[in-house]
DNA sequence: CTCTATGTTTAATT
DNA sequence: GAATTAAACATAGA
């Protein structure tokens, strides 16, 4: 579930269920998504504590409890949260976290099947949280700032513009998306891309991250595959001008580009 | 059976 | 060092 607007979709669901809530019992088993901690440490920070604020930083959440506590989730390739009332838990449930506001109680869920998603907590920010570079929503994707961390590599563009330290959130959907309607190569070197080329790049990424979050908004149901343009459409014809959409493996992630027209 | 997957980290190689 | 590439993680679905 992951990119930008699934993470914002999920920050304002466990917004609405915890903020102001006090939690009255927290579980976890899994050694594999608690990482760093032990399902110790997850209960014993979080039980008895009054969640403040939930956050979100690119992919990442973070929750801030009362006593300067937080609990870190990320959700990985498959990561998602539910609200469960007292249902037993699944086979993909992972964390448990049950709480209580104003005499009615809720218990909310972290369901990841293939648990390359984390859950951590701690009472400062993660590395993880602190490197990561500005965000999208948050701060704007500001092009003259875009353009100077793309000029400092020659990796190719698509690889760092995912690169969580340049901006916060983007991921390989997006990624591809946003080189196609910016009509850019997306495995042209990074500090090769014109200053033209990166302003349309921003403003191509912040058109789809508001299109694909428009698209969750006023829905409530945890379908998140939006219609794209050409990513896994290797082998069909460009929607824009019919040429055989190719693709490429770029910064071990697969690509769909469109030979034709994301040319240079 | 094989291949792929919306993410990230780590080891190996150049 | 930097940069690139492959593998690894764990599971489901085509």
């Amino acid at each position: 579930m992951p990119e930008l607007p699934d993470v914002e979709v999920t920050r304002r669901r466990l917004e609405r269920w915890l903020v102001g809530a006090t939690i009255t019992a927290a579980r976890s088993a899994d050694r594999r998504v608690l990482r760093p901690g032990s399902p110790r440490a997850f209960g014993h920070a979080l039980v008895g504590r009054a969640v403040s604020a939930v956050e979100r930083r690119g992919k990442w959440i973070r929750v801030r409890l009362d006593d300067g506590g937080r609990l870190f989730s990320h959700l990985g390739m498959t990561g998602w949260w539910i609200e469960a009332g007292g249902a037993p838990a699944g086979a993909a449930e992972r964390a448990r976290i049950d709480v209580t506001r104003r005499g009615s109680s809720l218990s909310v869920r972290y369901v990841d099947p293939r648990r390359f998603g984390r859950l951590v907590v701690a009472a400062r920010d993660l590395p993880d949280w602190t490197s990561l570079g500005p965000d999208p929503l948050a701060d704007g994707i500001d092009a003259s700032v875009l353009a100077s961390r793309l000029a400092r590599t020659r990796r190719a563009a698509k690889d760092a513009v995912m690169d969580q330290t340049v901006l916060a959130g983007v991921g390989n959907i997006i990624a591809t998306e946003a080189f196609w309607y910016a009509r850019i190569d997306p495995r042209a070197p990074s500090a090769d891309l014109s200053r033209a080329q990166v302003g349309r790049l921003a403003r191509a990424l912040d058109a789809e991250i508001r299109r694909e979050l428009g698209l969750r908004e006023g829905r409530d149901d945890d379908d998140w595959t939006d219609p794209v343009e050409i990513y896994g459409r290797a082998g069909s014809p460009c929607p824009r001008c019919r040429a055989v959409v190719r693709q490429a493996v770029i910064g071990g992630r697969t690509s769909a580009f469109c030979p034709r027209c994301q040319g240079r």
